[in-house]
DNA sequence: CGGATATTGACAGTATGCATACAGATCGTA
DNA sequence: TACGATCTGTATGCATACTGTCAATATCCG
């Protein structure tokens, strides 16, 4: 199984997802952010056939920022790669319950938890590593070269107008 | 406030958001999939400050997906705008609470939960649509109308690609 | 120094999102 | 027409997400 919501499919002959409707029309099918909604399911659904279920998008984000950055506080981690400080600490419980992140607090400030990155989370990271690349192209792969660098392109855009 | 993550801001200033990093980067920040749910928060928030905490997007799909299909049920108005089928009956719970939608047996099939729209729900939906109008425009605010074009047209092509 | 202010991690509450399982209902077909 | 396959809505469990709040802790500034 590898569709999207395929749980849901009665009906779908009826309208079918993205067809032809009138200008004006106030129904999602034509909105950005209903695209980027289900390109965002899109992902995540690949990402877990690719990778598989012991990592997910979110976890695998976290971990690999770990590793990069190694004795950071919970916050510092979720500026990072754009997570909730209120997330973050769940996402850091499973990590530590695998045994892949250890959370220790720091002398200098009692309020920080410093995390750091366990041989077993390396060798996690490392493992998953191919496949969430993987990921990333077949997201991509209808695509071709020049398009993919514009769709990036203008994703970064986005970005940097609304979050900077 | 309409920043994404302000809770999380320190060390931002360390290693902001897409800031260069080398080729092969194992990080987040150069894959698509990070960049689809980065629009996605930043397109959550918009639509919040935007249209107000009465409705979500969420909630703005379904009701608007109910009133131009009345008389569906819960799967077919899952099939339509993407949703699963064990999400929509909370979903439309909540606008059942809120008085916008209205659950009825079907005669015919007594499986189904025939879905309608109430006044109430009519309103709030027109009272949106405006508001729900302007965060697509503002979402893709920063990209000329060429490079909008380009951007949804990617966009179906991606989303056509993985769900059909 | 000491009070005002800001930060950090945690928790509760609410809302998606999906997998799995289940009971009731319907449908296709032997 | 009986029966197995399929479909519908629901419930449960897990994993994000974000708001508001709080206690402990730092930091800043007079």
């Amino acid at each position: 199984m590898s569709g999207v919501n395929e749980r849901a499919h009665k009906a779908s002959h009826r309208t079918p997802d993205y067809a032809a409707s009138g200008p004006g029309d106030l129904s999602v099918h034509r909105m950005p952010g209903h695209f980027i909604r289900r390109l965002q399911q899109v992902a995540v659904r690949l990402f877990g056939d690719c990778v598989g279920p012991e990592l997910t998008p979110v976890q695998y984000a976290a971990l690999s920022a770990i590793a990069q950055r190694p004795g950071a506080g919970q916050a510092a981690l979720a500026a990072l790669i754009g997570y909730d400080r209120a997330t973050i600490g769940g996402v850091i419980d499973r990590l530590e319950q695998k045994g892949w992140v250890a959370r220790s607090g720091s002398p200098d400030d009692r309020r920080l938890n410093l995390l750091a990155i366990t041989p077993d989370g390396q060798a996690a990271l490392t493992r998953a590593a191919p496949a969430v690349l993987a990921v990333q192209d077949k997201l991509l792969e209808p695509l071709d070269p020049h398009e993919r660098e514009a769709f990036e392109r203008m994703c970064l855009k986005l970005l940097a107008h609304h979050l900077g």
